[in-house]
DNA sequence: AACGCGGCCAACCGCCACAGG
DNA sequence: CCCTGTGGCGGTTGGCCGCGT
């Protein structure tokens, strides 16, 4: 048994508010004020209203000030940011916005303002996907050259964040990538990845050789960061980069997270991913896919940008310019490497 | 002119939180 | 602590309207 309605459904009008009933309501309500019971005051003026009905007729439409459609460019800034911030949160942004109601807001970010944006993500995404398709290409002429599986090699330094100390970033709904800056001989660093799909972790490092002490330090390292984590490890050396490997427990607890919100790491990721998804296939060709349907949050998420509201969001956006190509080739290698 | 379609928006619905008894 | 009434909120609906065929 449900809860028992607000009001008797059979004894009440429904539909649109005619203009009779508006002047009874809002003559009502400016002199003797809502008296603290919605429910109760239809029955005071003689509507035959719900209660419900009578509020919400009140605060969208006859309440002093209220405006109407025609939203200013700043407005569409604010609600952008805002839906970026705390989502689909009308009732608080509708409070930043004098004069407007979230039942406007809603319908507009739901009408308009969401396709606005969506269209202005194609383009940016295009541009992006065109990006990233050129460095992937880069990546794998020059895993061809060395014989290497594609995505071993990372060759995008200027990528690779200075001051995060550690961080991790969902790829797909159940797997992550975490990095980790790992210092060593004061003078380079490595970075920890791990692939919860296979518990592989890896360090890579940016020095083009290393001694065997080196190695033998980053393993030190890479243990005491995570001491039940490498239970076997193996190094392959190029003149770009050492990888390590190795399997075993991973323990997220202790690693700083980039931004609050997981969100937002979604949001970031959808940059790089998008909507619009390029697939780089081993023959070089690309597949594009393109959903219009289903509108997340996240798909919006990435579109937009407020120095005010999220300015943490777009530092965050800065240090997640990391190898977003370092997915699932790497993760189909180093998963042949565990058989 | 008639019809279908899609956009827009006011209003409704159902759920949740909270206060008071 | 439980129950009930109410306010508040976000998601959804349905009717109106304009446009294209």
């Amino acid at each position: 048994m449900g809860r028992a309605p607000c009001c008797d459904k059979a004894n009440v009008k429904r539909g649109p508010w005619s203009p009779e009933e508006d002047t009874k309501l809002k003559s009502y309500i400016e002199e003797h004020g809502t008296g603290g019971n919605w429910i109760a005051l239809p029955q005071k003026i003689g509507l035959k209203r719900c209660g419900k009905s009578c509020r919400l007729r009140w605060l969208n439409y006859l309440r002093p000030n209220i405006k109407h459609g025609g939203f200013s460019e700043e407005e569409d800034n604010i609600i952008c940011s805002l839906y970026v911030t705390i989502g689909s949160r009308w009732s608080i942004i509708a409070a930043q916005l004098p004069g407007r109601t979230d039942n406007d807001i809603k319908n507009y970010w739901n009408t308009k303002l969401k396709k606005k944006l969506l269209g202005k993500q194609r383009k940016e995404q295009q541009a992006q996907a065109r990006k990233v398709f050129n460095q992937k290409q880069e990546i794998k002429r020059e895993s061809e050259d060395l014989m290497l599986p594609v995505g071993v090699i990372f060759r995008t330094p200027y990528y690779w964040p200075e001051q995060q100390h550690s961080w991790h970033i969902p790829v797909t709904n159940n797997a992550s990538i975490q990095y980790s800056n790992l210092n060593y001989n004061n003078q380079t660093s490595s970075f920890i990845k791990h692939f919860p799909s296979n518990n592989i972790v890896t360090a890579t490092t940016m020095n083009s050789q290393h001694s065997s002490r080196d190695i033998s330090l980053i393993q030190n390292q890479l243990h005491d960061l995570h001491p039940s984590t490498v239970s076997m490890v193996t190094t392959d050396t190029c003149h770009t980069s050492n990888v390590l490997q190795g399997f075993g427990n991973f323990s997220m607890a202790s690693d700083l997270a980039c931004v609050n919100q997981q969100q937002q790491i979604d949001g970031s990721m959808r940059v790089f991913y998008g909507l619009e998804t390029m697939d780089v296939a081993t023959n070089g060709s690309t597949n594009t896919s393109t959903s219009t349907e289903s509108i997340s949050w996240g798909d919006i998420s990435s579109l937009v940008y407020s120095p005010l509201l999220v300015s943490d969001y777009e530092a965050c956006q800065q240090r997640l310019l990391m190898p977003q190509d370092v997915t699932f080739e790497e993760s189909s290698y180093f998963a042949m490497q565990t058989q």
